[in-house]
DNA sequence: CGGTATCCCACTCGATACTG
DNA sequence: CAGTATCGAGTGGGATACCG
């Protein structure tokens, strides 16, 4: 992976950014940062206190070895998570949730609230969508 | 774009779900609906009111007219959008922000909010990161 | 005006294999 | 134990052209 930018040698998201309303940029941002499937599950488990990869990689069921380290450099890049390395035989690394993570996580949380009140109406809303535009029953 | 699925010829995110945890399931709900690029800023213009196709593809700046129709079906299908056609020469569409769109704003609020707080937090974060992984001096 | 249809690239993510 | 390297499929999204 022979890149000019020396910086980081994993895979790292760029950040998009560059909208033009203040708002909608600033929502995205922290969305490019939770978003992909696993980011979430394990700030939720390094929420309960220090977690050891393979602690992780046992809890956030169906993620891969390369997703989770993947996913733990962005978070920790972030500022999201603490990276702690034990250099004990065999090795031990614990990954925890920074205080300013844990905030992020109360926001969350009412986004979860949000989908709890609304769950039905949207479900509602999806077999109406698809069932207007109704198949041929001529067919 | 022959599929035997007769229901929506556009494309329409399959919702991807199946996590295992009730609370990181339930936000990654939310996620991949207001995720993507364009769907906030398309929230955030139609929940100043209603908007015709034409003045969200200029106020929601870079969308191609593609990305606009598939972004705007979606949050049409998930009910966060009405849309209403005028049977008017030219035709004229208006898409408007249910009030269920309107209350997800306030919660996307709280999250910009966070970033906020943690801007500053966060770009040091990166560039400590960024730089501990020192490029070679020497080239 | 308000869309669709196609083509295509970049990026995400999974599977698998290898390492300090 | 805690990663890294590589390959390849699937998909998000841009460009462009066409349609009722």
């Amino acid at each position: 992976m022979s890149q000019r930018n020396s910086a980081v040698t994993v895979e790292v998201k760029a950040a998009p950014s560059g909208e033009h309303d203040p708002v909608a940029c600033t929502v995205l941002q922290v969305l490019d940062r939770v978003s992909g499937k696993w980011a979430i599950g394990i700030l939720l488990e390094c929420a309960h206190g220090p977690r050891r990869f393979t602690e992780l990689e046992r809890a956030v069921k169906g993620i891969s070895r390369r997703m989770l380290t993947l996913t733990l450099r962005n978070l920790e890049r972030d500022g999201l998570l603490t990276r702690t390395v034990y250099p004990t035989v065999p090795p031990k690394v614990e990954y925890t949730a920074t205080p300013m993570a844990l905030e992020l996580y109360e926001s969350l949380v009412s986004l979860a609230s949000w989908a709890e009140r609304h769950r039905s109406e949207i479900a509602d809303a999806r077999s109406a969508y698809d069932h207007s535009s109704a198949p041929d029953p001529t067919l």
